[in-house]
DNA sequence: AAAATAAATTTACTGTCTGAAGTAAATAAT
DNA sequence: ATTATTTACTTCAGACAGTAAATTTATTTT
């Protein structure tokens, strides 16, 4: 017997019985009906016999719930484009979603410019549209102005009207609460705390939805990307700042209470490098572009000062025409992406790591393994190898991971059972 | 209209259809008999009525749910314990568990001893017993030995015989993988990626789960600690390591495959101090006990070379004298707390961390506002700001984890629908 | 004793899904 | 050409989990 005495056994709260108290309700439960949709959406086109087998469900069950489909105009038969293997037994007749059963607008908001897409219910984009836009920081009303702007030139374009639109998704740099649709803090608002989704819902009569532009990057690389075929992977982007999102069994998270993932600002020095957020150490503080940017004074003459953007450009092409400076800059700024890599790794443990940001990065990385390098800062990493990906887009990504989070929200709402 | 071209219109695998690509099946939806079980354990006592509402489902429901609970002898009616207050109408009915319905065994494997434990269903020990255990690696076989020895000592201790447990929870440092009863390595072991759960399993004819020791401190504090209250928390532990747990919704988060919150051997310095791992930079290099026994040599005199307990003590023992060598060992390891603290408060989110550990450390701790401390070095906090709670305890959480692993194991099983 | 009130039970009903039997449409074998 | 075989799809009875409303039960208030 132990000599140990135990202060555990009624530790805390003196409350009657244990186990965890679970509060009332809110379990999920995944409707056949939406699988069924989703399935087809993301195969492209499927059998009913297929799908019964690939869910796991009965065959009577796909044949009620694709009438109902068919019905609600979501999917459709189609002739099937790639059969030629004629096997035996009656010939599957193949399900398709129908494109344009409803359209959704994806929007991103950001410093220099908003983009903004009108997308069918596959994803194809109809429409787009890029405002420059100007004021650093402004009130909320503005941005509402610009928000509105661009939708109605985007519907303009499109030659389509708002109430033919199901979701509207925006992705805004700063610290977001989707569930409740407020921007806690962004670098384009002068104010804090402002429901942002809920105005854009009053003023256009339709269901919006925002999230940070980590996790609509992430989104884009799960509708669109790299992550389709991966139910759990992370996203790591590095840009002007430094962010990540995770996807887990095909679904965003987004943090215990739906603000966390914030790598950028997760120390990696005591009393380290100062960090545009006022704190040192932070991992932005040695990675991001415009901690590079501090650094580049050694390697180029930046008395005539340009753009964030041509500041990086110039420093890259530095770098590879043989400046030690600028070499040096990327050199230890790689040092910090891998360090980030392998802390992702031994915190989140995903398969797969898509490292998603703007050309010029990547042309420096050209001669590293970076799964390698990050294996060798992990445990373990000998049993279950995360892959390390690099993943180079230009500016629509945003809008279109904007326009996943209307998607996914609209699917949502169709999809519903006994509608 | 923008002027980009987009390379993400048709990026990756060329394959048809958009959206997430949904492997077959698996969402997990709690049946209303489990969620009632559990509510009837966290709470002690309830009544049907209250039940229904907490739940927010039907009283019918609730009446006939009841009944299979009772008719399986896992709950029964009781004496309302606290009813002074008479109220109209008719007196509700409390029910509980009925405690002896099933036991389980926890068991705890450590470098210097394993301990375990019997419980009823809800929890309370009814017998425990404690081996020291020598051999730093041994192979699988010993080890087995060792559990069926713990195992049949503690059987003997409550007078029952192996038939009657429901199921056995083990708790091991290392790399575990709960989902297939893995160990892959740990400083118990000789060998590596072993399949205890398995062989334990075909040892006692009793379902066996394990998991990590983070993994299990977590659990014990969401169980039978200062989580019990909170649906999402997270646990850090220091000890001769540094580890993590987490919860989300009451359920453990285990990373996307299994293996993750690997807190201390993320990097907190590039070319930083020697880890145990064998790299560098490890926050476990600057905070665990064996870190800071490193450099007590500078504080102690280590010619008599003692336990890592023993030389933790003697070192707490010095900097509460004033011993200014010891003092700056603590200090500077609380800086590093701070700094793990607020780092997964950057990447979790978490309303409340718990620091869980032994005493000797938090004797250290008494002049520090941790929450302040974590407050000053993360993002956003002045909106959520995370507390952070230390909670000291002795030697049983470890097997108290391991037991609740086995309850909740139990659980699901017992409160399975159609048996 | 009657009225009021709240808890628990009973009953009829709904929606979701399954499994088995049956139908449809093609190829392969005779 | 006809029959057998194979595979895809449909139909339908029924299991099951759950609800809502009416009913019964047990108590307090008037």
């Amino acid at each position: 017997m132990s000599e140990s005495k135990s202060t555990l056994y009624d530790v805390g709260d003196g409350m009657a019985g244990c186990g965890p108290i679970f509060p009332e309700g809110g379990f999920e439960k995944n409707s056949l009906r939406k699988q069924v949709f989703e399935h087809v959406r993301g195969n492209g086109s499927v059998a009913r016999s297929d799908i019964a087998r690939a869910l796991s469900i009965s065959a009577g069950s796909v044949t009620g719930i694709a009438a109902e489909l068919i019905a609600a105009g979501l999917i459709q038969e189609i002739e099937d484009p790639d059969r030629e293997i004629t096997v035996r037994g009656r010939p599957p007749v193949a399900l398709a979603i129908v494109p344009d059963s409803f359209h959704v607008i994806g929007i991103h908001l950001a410093n220099e410019r908003h983009s903004a897409i009108l997308t069918d219910s596959i994803g194809t984009v109809l429409a787009e549209t890029t405002h420059s836009a100007c004021a650093p920081k402004r009130p909320v009303s503005d941005l509402i102005d610009e928000i509105i702007l661009l939708v109605t030139d985007l519907l303009k374009i499109a030659g389509m009207a708002l109430n033919q639109i199901s979701a509207i998704g925006i992705g805004i740099a700063g610290l977001v609460d989707h569930t409740t649709g407020t921007v806690a803090w962004s670098p384009l608002l002068s104010e804090a705390n402002v429901k942002l989704a809920g105005t854009i819902e009053a003023r256009t009569g339709t269901p919006v939805f925002i999230d940070n532009d980590a996790n609509i990057v992430t989104l884009a690389e799960l509708w669109f990307g790299g992550g389709r075929t991966n139910s759990n992977f992370a996203v790591m982007t590095v840009e002007h700042g430094v962010g990540m999102g995770l996807v887990l069994n095909n679904r965003l998270f987004r943090g215990a209470r739906g603000m966390g993932l914030e790598l950028g600002h997760t120390k990696v020095q005591i009393g380290g490098a100062l960090c545009r957020c006022g704190q040192r150490g932070c991992l932005e503080a040695y990675l991001a572009d415009y901690a590079l940017i501090k650094e580049a004074a050694s390697a180029l003459d930046l008395t005539a000062i340009g753009t964030e953007k041509n500041t990086m450009e110039r420093l890259s092409a530095a770098s590879k025409s043989g400046d030690p400076a600028a070499q040096a800059i990327f050199e230890n700024a790689a040092k910090y992406l891998i360090l980030g890599l392998a802390n992702i790794v031994q915190l989140f443990d995903p398969g797969l790591i898509i490292v998603s940001g703007g050309h010029i990065r990547y042309d420096n990385l050209d001669n590293i393994d970076l799964g390698a390098e990050v294996h060798k800062l992990t445990l373990n990493s000998n049993i279950n190898a995360c892959e390390v990906a690099l993943h180079a887009w230009d500016g629509l990504v945003w809008a279109r991971g904007a326009s996943a989070l209307a998607l996914s929200a609209a699917t949502d709402y169709f999809t519903r059972e006994s509608r």
